[in-house]
RNA sequence: GGGCGCGUAGCACAGCUGGAUAAUGCGUCGGCCUCCUAAGCCGAAGAUCGCGGGUUCGAAUCCUGCCGCGCCCGCCA
């Protein structure tokens, strides 16, 4: 509890000088209580110990006898070596209702910070429709442009488009030289394409994808593919427009399919790069020119040239590769050229990366620092596997995106026909597509990045257990209180007034957790770990159905004003909150 | 084989610049709808902090060895 600590500094410090200590280096010990009952602040005293020659429990029990209670602490205690100090409820609530709490706005409209951050995610070959693996990028990335937003940053939230290279020429040529005949006969062991994507082209083409992969491995044709599957991509690496413009032919309806997957998730992007432009505009040539003139920069037999990372802390196989023998650039040279650019459009730069990508970000961060420049802040997350393994589109091993949202929508629909019997079908659809999509965001969101885990049908749409319905569950009631106080009359833009004779104890416990929702935004934020954040909220809202249970707004058809009070701010940052996860707000569900 | 990361109750997660009885949520079990939405609330049980050593007055936290899982080790992207 942030707000707290220079009322605790304050009461500290005469203590702590009468004592003998004078260093302020204690101020960075004051850390948030272990327990609540404890707590909101505490000072651990075991490293006065030698210095002072006294146990600690003694010394916190010494300090305790100092210390008087305040009007902003009303409760000091010690145990164990701990020195704890409690927030007055009254000092609190009066905090809480005058405002000063703030309510974020995750949209960004209005950024009221003073860092410009770029943050670059999914970034996904357009090949093909998403699976569950890949939007684990999408999703924590949107997330945390969200979040940054929420906190204030000036976010801009871009999309690096993979428009040359293999794996677009590998669409390019299967569209130029396979009918759609020759594509399900390839294809024919396989599960056909689900009806209800039959016009979506990412489903649709990555098809055309697939069969070009197996004739890849075929003896038959591999030679002549390569070959001129090679021809494509040497092309458009030296920026030749007529086989970039049909890679883009190509890949944009399949992009547009995966964006609109990413739309019902309510991802959005400000901006798309293409990775041509780097080769077309000569910053990469530029790049190229620049490292050939380091110390550590090294050339191999075929003229293919490398810098030795060695030299610079990078341990196993140290050579990084960044032009070919014939003198083409690779993927990391153009990311290098690429990041340099994105430093020219932010103070911050944050990448979303999946696992396999670290060897390769060291590679780019360390070539960065060699050329003087400033490295971006990675998130790194594992990969979603399946109880069947790995996933993988080209063993036919995946959950598709669009079939997941699909599914949790019509579960959601089910639970929502059999406990509000009353509801409209279209209400029913509207509230299942808020809760489906909520509902699979979140329990992506909640697990750690670092943690790979198995994707299970049951599991992703379990409403019930720690989820996003239960956090728009508490949001609702709130909405469904304040729509009776103004039905009754009350003017909800006007209520401040608070009651401090009556403050219950579960509406102190909600104002703490309240108190405490700023910090966790700052270091959820701070740290790229969106999942924090997450437990804020689910936290907020059960300490709200607390305040639900014993603080009654409405009793007998009159109004609590103090508790309303309570209520519509808790609601303000439920809904905030939601918003910053990525979670729709419903008035009703 | 080498490198990087992970391993905390059935599940998920916090704590990890060493320090309080290892916190929180879900699930489980038991209870609660004449009362603002029971997608809820209350109570209880549940942890060899992967395993073994070491440093320390004190280790989930630091060091080390092992075990398990993931990823990487292309002049691919």
């Amino acid at each position: 509890m942030e707000i707290l600590r220079p009322y605790v500094e304050q009461v500290l410090h005469p203590a702590l000088v009468s004592l003998g200590i004078a260093e302020s280096n204690w101020k960075s010990m004051i850390a948030p209580s272990r327990e609540r009952f404890m707590g909101d602040l505490s000072l651990p005293c075991f490293a006065f110990a030698k210095q002072l020659g006294m146990a600690p429990n003694l010394i916190a029990e010494k300090l305790q006898s100092m210390i008087e209670p305040t009007e902003v602490i009303d409760e000091i205690n010690s145990t164990s070596g701990y020195l704890n100090f409690k927030v007055s409820p009254i000092w609190l609530a009066s905090y809480v209702a005058s405002g000063q709490i703030r309510v974020g706005d995750a949209t960004g409209e209005y950024p009221s910070g003073d860092r410009a951050v770029l943050i670059e995610h999914t970034s996904a070959n357009p090949n093909g429709p998403f699976h569950v693996g890949r939007a684990r990028n999408a999703i924590l990335g949107d997330t945390l442009v969200r979040l940054h937003r929420l906190h204030g940053n000036d976010v801009r939230a871009e999309y690096y488009v993979d428009d040359m290279g293999k794996q677009v020429a590998v669409l390019a040529w299967a569209l130029a030289n396979l009918s759609a005949e020759r594509v399900e006969e390839i294809l024919s062991d396989r599960e056909p394409l689900n009806e209800l994507w039959k016009n979506k082209a990412d489903h649709e083409r990555v098809r055309w994808y697939q069969a070009a992969q197996v004739l890849r491995n075929d003896d038959d044709y591999k030679e002549d593919i390569e070959r001129e599957i090679a021809a494509m991509v040497h092309a458009s690496e030296n920026g030749d427009d007529k086989v970039l413009a049909s890679f883009e032919n190509a890949y944009q309806p399949v992009l547009d399919g995966m964006l609109q997957t990413l739309g019902r998730l309510g991802i959005y992007f400000d901006e798309f790069t293409k990775e041509s432009l780097f080769v077309t505009n000569g910053d990469v040539s530029k790049v190229m020119q620049k490292l050939t003139e380091l110390d550590i920069h090294g050339v191999a037999d075929n003229g293919a040239e490398y810098l030795d990372l060695g030299a610079r802390g990078l341990k196993g196989k140290t050579e990084f590769y960044f032009r070919r023998g014939d003198g083409s650039s690779l993927y990391a040279t153009r990311d290098i050229a690429y990041h340099i650019w994105k430093f020219t459009q932010c103070d911050n730069l944050i990448n979303i990366l999946g696992e396999d990508h670290k060897l390769q970000s060291k590679q780019v961060s360390l070539t960065l620092t060699e050329m003087g420049y400033k490295t971006p802040e990675v998130l790194f997350y594992s990969f979603i596997k399946l109880p069947e393994g790995k996933m993988s589109t080209r063993r036919g091993n995946v959950v598709f995106m669009d079939d997941l949202l699909e599914e949790a929508k019509a579960h959601a629909a089910e639970v929502v026909k059999e406990i509000r019997t009353d509801y409209t079908d279209q209400q029913i659809s509207q509230i299942a597509e808020a809760v489906g999509t909520s509902a699979v965001r979140f329990n992506i969101i909640k697990v750690s990045p670092d943690k790979g885990f198995t994707f299970r049908w049951e599991e992703a749409l379990s409403f019930d257990s720690d989820s996003a319905p239960f956090i728009m569950y508490s949001h609702t009631r709130s909405r469904s209180i304040a729509k009776k106080c103004h039905d009754l009359g009350v003017d909800l833009s006007r209520i401040n007034d608070i009651d401090t004779s009556n403050i219950p104890d579960s509406m102190y416990e909600l104002l703490r957790i309240i108190a405490c929702h700023n910090d966790v935004l700052a270091r959820s934020v701070k740290q790229n770990r969106p999942n924090l954040f997450a437990s804020q909220l689910l936290n907020l809202a059960n300490y709200y159905n607390g305040f639900y249970r014993d603080c009654k707004v409405i009793q007998g058809g009159k109004v609590n004003h103090s508790f309303l009070a309570i209520s519509e701010i808790a609601s303000q940052l439920l809904k905030s909150g939601m918003i910053g996860l990525g979670i729709t707000p419903l008035e009703q569900m």
